[in-house]
DNA sequence: CGCATAATTGAACGACCGCTCAATAATTAT
DNA sequence: ATAATTATTGAGCGGTCGTTCAATTATGCG
């Protein structure tokens, strides 16, 4: 019938996701994108419809790499809670160097964005429940076990590990020592309300 | 000699430090600043060189009103610790819905910023230390009059508070519920590391 | 092979970007 | 009043923005 023959669109989500994540929705140009995922104009509004539309298959791909490496540290951590512990250093300190921004590209997005942009605000924040939600989940998981008691709910506890997170990356943006920032996290864990 | 007769530079820059807080440094045009300080391009560059330099002026200005803040709280309580906790409401309850932006100026600017534009991400890191110290005079007052344990550095317990409040503010981006903002917010004070 | 169909190309559009500068207006000293 | 000096104006520069679309190229089917 036709030409089938196409770019492997996963690929290019990937380097869009990373661009994008790294620069930032207004400061990357559609002919940043154009030469990082290397395809002409024409292709790319063809198969994403416009920059806000490759923006949210961005998002979504980051989310679900973000959910898939919560699950990845549950396989590799016998304790619920040592696999969000893992998660969080992850995110924090390796993070730091190898990911293309310190921040996370959900909320790096909700700061940046304003009301003029307001459906990508609005898709941008239920990406973040969903991680939210899937934290609530493994820490549900840690009550159900034992490790963790019940003085809290699985939601509150999800919540306040989202603002450890978001504030410790920010922070490791200014203060660039490991030890510290691994100390730091550590002790997200090792008291109140995580440890009664 | 000659023309002296000038706009008023302060309301000026306030206007420019509200846009910029707001949009962002990117997505804040030179025209966006033209019409909010109602000045004519050449004027904006006689006074402040370039957007740049603008930006620099509106830093400093968000930076000095963060102190003051601070100071202001000083003032209005008796106990330091007491005045730390009205300054935290104060950024993460009444800031969301009065200021231009629910987030800090500095911690957003640098999650906007790359290295395209070092030179103002070290000038924000520099900001954002100096109201870091500011905190850490704040704790070491508590410290010496006995309000609060020796177990942690004043250095320590800043950055402790700078964590807790990016975290907070960026939360209070997704999550509206003020009062449950307080308890968080009454629990960053009530628990390790500011009560032992 | 030749045709129908779809993917791909890249020049180009109007709008907006940061910024400049000759012209003009306003002020003060003489 | 006049001259000297400086603030202010705003049209417009070269460049980039997001986006479009006629032309071209590549593919699968009969």
């Amino acid at each position: 019938m036709a030409k089938t023959a196409k770019f492997d669109r996963q690929q290019v989500i990937d380097l869009a996701t990373n661009l994008y994540w790294q620069k930032g929705f207004h400061a990357t140009s559609m002919r940043n994108l154009q030469d990082e995922i290397d395809m002409r104009p024409g292709s790319i509004y063809a198969a994403f419809g416009n920059k806000d539309g490759l923006f949210k298959e961005t998002l979504k791909n980051y989310t679900d790499a973000g959910i898939a490496q919560i699950t990845k540290c549950l396989d590799m951590h016998d304790s619920p809670l040592e696999a969000l512990k893992a998660f969080v250093r992850f995110q924090v300190i390796d993070s730091k160097e190898a990911a293309p921004s310190g921040l996370c590209m959900l909320t790096k997005t909700i700061g940046e964005l304003t009301s003029d942009n307001q459906e990508l605000i609005e898709l941008t924040k239920s990406h973040l429940s969903q991680i939210t939600g899937t934290f609530a989940k493994v820490i549900a998981q840690a009550q159900e076990c034992g490790e963790l008691s019940n003085v809290k709910s699985c939601d509150e506890l999800a919540n306040y590990l989202q603002v450890q997170i978001t504030g410790l990356r920010t922070f490791s943006k200014v203060n660039l020592n490991n030890e510290q920032l691994a100390l730091m996290i550590e002790e997200v864990f090792t008291h109140y309300p995580f440890n009664v």
